[in-house]
DNA sequence: TTCGCTGCAAAGCTTTTGCAGTGGT
DNA sequence: ACCACTGCAAAAGCTTTGCAGCGAA
């Protein structure tokens, strides 16, 4: 669970201020557990829910672990937090609060996550849409790969272990 | 669980060979379960690990649910299907065998999906993974909307009880 | 004071695994 | 005949739910 590198801490009571109001808006009532469970939340960038149970539990150990996982729900439906369903490992969950719109790049190997924008994208898929008549309701676009590190690191295995002949083109035609 | 509309039995036979064969190139040792399973899955389209069980057991109910699943992990290792976690229900598994390159766009209303084919999103991925000096792997793309019957529905039910008024945009900032 | 929220524990759902017996090659 | 594969059942991992009591507004 990596830590927002360069938020400061009178940044981060700001986010936690405006999640607060947002909460209020919605009419959900906040109390001591769901206050912990938001700033540790919203402190992190990228965490899986049993990550933030974990966490949560370092500071006040008496938080059941069902609190968390419905107050993720909560947060989850009025936009502070997203699912991700990253194929490598359990669900992550990413803190999008006041985040501009990015895809996410991720190596297969070390888990790192990179977010990049493309709105070339963005205006492509508007295109696909359009062609089968849908309406568009949010997207994800993930690529999945080798770090520079791990790429060093791959290298070396296989020049230690070549990987099996895999025949395979030749059959699927 | 949708079956291929226009495959005729003898191109799915000619399939049924070619995964054969594929599967003899990797050593794994045809059983009567492989066969039926393997059969099963690749005359779909989309399917979850439970409708393909449910599917091979009205053939053969002796066949165990682990049994499907070793053989769902076996497909997927050689690349005859591919596991899709649509983030709308369960996991997906989709039949990927000499089929060309494409991606998915999704009713989160009804499930229709709609597979789509965009060079100049590849090209564009390319970009983004050399910018970053990765190695690309693999991705998915995923655009998820109303399909034009769904919408129609959605129009119909919002006239009935409007959306709850939510002032998020003051807040998000 | 109300009733939404919590902790707890149990259940749910999907998927995996250990083991003894079975069957492909 | 070997040992990979199978069925079975139990376990595992993650998440949800029922319920009785608690506490925010």
């Amino acid at each position: 669970m990596k830590m927002a590198p360069q938020m400061t801490s009178k940044r981060l009571e700001e986010r936690f201020d405006k999640v607060e109001q947002l909460l209020g808006q919605y009419n959900i009532r906040l109390t001591e557990e769901r206050r912990l469970i938001m700033r540790r939340a919203v402190s992190f960038l990228h965490f899986t829910a049993e990550e933030l149970v974990k966490e949560v539990r370092r500071i006040d150990d008496s938080v059941a672990r069902a609190t968390v996982y419905r107050t993720l729900a909560l947060l989850q439906q009025i936009g502070v937090v997203e699912k991700h369903d990253f194929r490598y490992g359990a669900p992550n969950y990413e803190v999008t609060f006041a985040k501009a719109h990015h895809d996410h790049l991720m190596c297969v190997q070390c888990g790192e996550i990179i977010e990049f924008q493309e709105p070339r994208v963005e205006v492509i898929q508007d295109q696909v849409v359009k062609r089968f008549g849908y309406q568009l309701l949010s997207h994800t676009h993930k690529l999945y790969g080798l770090c520079r590190a791990c790429q060093r690191i791959a290298r070396k295995l296989s020049s230690h272990q070549p990987p099996p002949p895999l025949h395979v083109e030749e059959i699927v035609a």
